[in-house]
DNA sequence: CGCAATCGTTTCGGTCCCGTATCATTAGGC
DNA sequence: GCCTAATGATACGGGACCGAAACGATTGCG
C-alpha cells in the first residue's frame, strides 16, 4: 500500500520536520550525512567506506569526513573488519539509534499534522 | 486528512529522498538552508532576514550566510526594500520554484514507492 | 617471497559555515 | 537636526567540507 502524498503536502511536510529540527537545536547534518545515517540505520550491515561510496555515488573521502563528523557526535562507530584488516565496519551507536528513532517519529507526527 | 505513515515507512522516505538527491548530484543543502529555502517558498511573503532567523530560532548571521550560498546557486535572491531601505526582502526565483517543484515531486515519487 | 590490487585515510589549496561582536545604513521619535 | 533603535552585513578565529591526488596498511595472487 503506498503512501499518496499531493506535491504541496510533501513539501509543507519537509519543511515542518526540517523547522523542527532546526528550532530544536539538532545537528546541522547536510543531505549526504543523513542519507549516510539513514542507510546505516535502515540496510543491512555490514557498511563500510567503499559499500557507502558505491550507493551514494561519491567519491570515499567524502564517507571518511562525514563518518569523521558523525562520531564526534556519537551517532556512529568505526571498528576494524578484524578477518580483513583492510576494511573498516561503520556500525550503529545507542545515541545513533535514539537519534534516528525520535527523527522518524517527528516525521509521523508532522505527517499527522498536515492539512488536506 | 492527515497523511498516515509508520516510522519506518517516514525514515525510509526520508532515506530514498536524500539518496536520490545526493545521487542525483544536487546541491548538498543543510537542514537549516533547506528549511530556509522551503519557508520562502511555501510561506507568505515578505520574506525578512529578521523573519526568517526569528522563525528558525537562529542569530541574523546564520541566515545571511544561507542565503549568500543559496544565491551563489540562484535558488533564491535578494532586493532592498525601496519602502524600509534597511529591510532586505528575500524572493524566489525561476531557478529556485523549478528546484522547490522537482524537490516535491520526488517527495512523492519516493512515497509512492514505499513498501506497506 | 614479491608485487599489484584494494581499503580507508590523509594531504593540499580553497571555500563555506560557525558564534560572537561590531559595523554602516536607515528610520523614527523628540 | 539629533539621538536612539532597528536592520542586515561584515570581521574574526576556528572548524568542517570540497575534489583530486597521494599515502600507509593489508591482502592475495603468481
Amino acid at each position: 500500500m503506498p503512501v499518496m502524498l499531493r506535491p504541496s503536502q510533501a513539501l509543507r511536510l519537509w519543511q515542518q520536520v526540517c523547522l523542527y529540527e532546526v528550532r530544536a537545536g539538532m545537528p546541522d547534518l547536510t543531505e549526504r550525512q543523513l542519507a549516510i545515517l539513514l542507510t546505516i540505520y535502515l540496510d543491512p550491515p555490514p557498511h563500510t567506506v567503499r559499500g557507502l561510496a558505491e550507493k551514494l555515488k561519491v567519491t570515499k573521502p567524502v564517507i571518511t569526513r562525514a563518518l569523521d563528523t558523525m562520531s564526534a557526535l556519537k551517532l556512529v562507530s568505526r571498528r576494524r573488519d578484524e578477518r580483513d584488516r583492510r576494511n573498516v565496519l561503520i556500525r550503529r551507536t545507542v545515541e545513533g539509534a535514539l537519534f534516528v528513532e525520535r527523527f522518524g517519529d517527528v516525521i509521523v507526527e508532522k505527517a499527522r499534522e498536515l492539512s488536506p
